[in-house]
DNA sequence: TCTTTTTACTTGAATAGTGCAGTATATGTA
DNA sequence: TACATATACTGCACTATTCAAGTAAAAAGA
């Protein structure tokens, strides 16, 4: 008698690995940098979007967190000075999150340890396949 | 100039769905049957062991969660007698836990609420390459 | 225009998760 | 045997994350 079926195992075997794979990278970037994983994935996401300026809620959605948790995660990195407060003249609700010079410099310093972690990762798929894990990703409906 | 290599980006998009979809059935199952998704997964492992037996440790190896964290989780589901504690008599250091009846009968029936998102997760992708994923997944070393 | 609904964000209370230190048991080695 | 090291687990202090409630502004509708 099956309980589960291919979809919800699959569901499973994701979050495991993901799970298993951000305590790695906290431990990793935490060592090095001074941040965890996944304030080092805002840093990532300013970086890839136009003027490194982002709205919060977009934040919380590229992060898959919610929006409260990205209101306080980001606190402290203001402290440290690696994102910094703008508004928003066309709309007062807004509040936007910019990378800073300093935020970049440690971006690219972290992505560094990263590109290696993630190689040691992926050592026993082949670039190809690895295109076609990402094309996937892009293709679930969350 | 590139900051991060492909290996990296599939990392930070595997978490960010990851963390994506564990919202979802967390609110998806804590609604119907009282248990986040993390804990189904402690069910679900069990379900799928010998005996429906596991050490603590392995839970948290195949959960990709650290002991101290099992340990704390587990209490609750002990009490609300999902699971119980088992000695074994090889090894007086391990403690195990075991899916009770109760707990397999909620594991059945949060299984189907399982089944229903995580087929709409995957609706844009093909059964075969549902498979693919999976086995592209258990050669990641982490 | 005025009112309702939606959107963006923040705060507080509660919960969850971590690393580290400590305990107890088992294993390896001389 | 004795001793050192490794393993399994737990408790504690700390950090992180969430939900629900609240504020304020924008958009939509009458």
């Amino acid at each position: 008698m099956k309980k589960v079926n291919d979809e919800s195992s699959t569901v499973i075997e994701l979050c495991s690995k993901s799970n298993a794979i951000t305590r790695k990278l906290d431990g990793n970037l935490g060592a090095i940098h001074g941040i965890g994983f996944i304030e080092y994935m805002v840093l990532h996401h300013l970086n890839e979007s136009p003027q490194l300026l982002m709205r919060r809620i977009d934040l919380a959605d590229s992060l898959g967190r919610s929006a409260s948790g990205v209101t306080k995660m980001l606190n402290p990195l203001e402290k440290i000075g690696l994102v910094s407060k703008e508004v928003n003249p066309r709309d007062a609700r807004v509040s936007l999150v910019k990378l800073t010079a300093s935020g970049l410099k440690t971006y690219q310093q972290a992505s560094n340890s990263l590109n290696q972690v993630a190689v040691g990762i992926f050592q026993r798929i082949k670039p190809a396949e690895i295109q076609r894990i990402q094309d996937l990703f892009n293709r679930l409906v969350v």
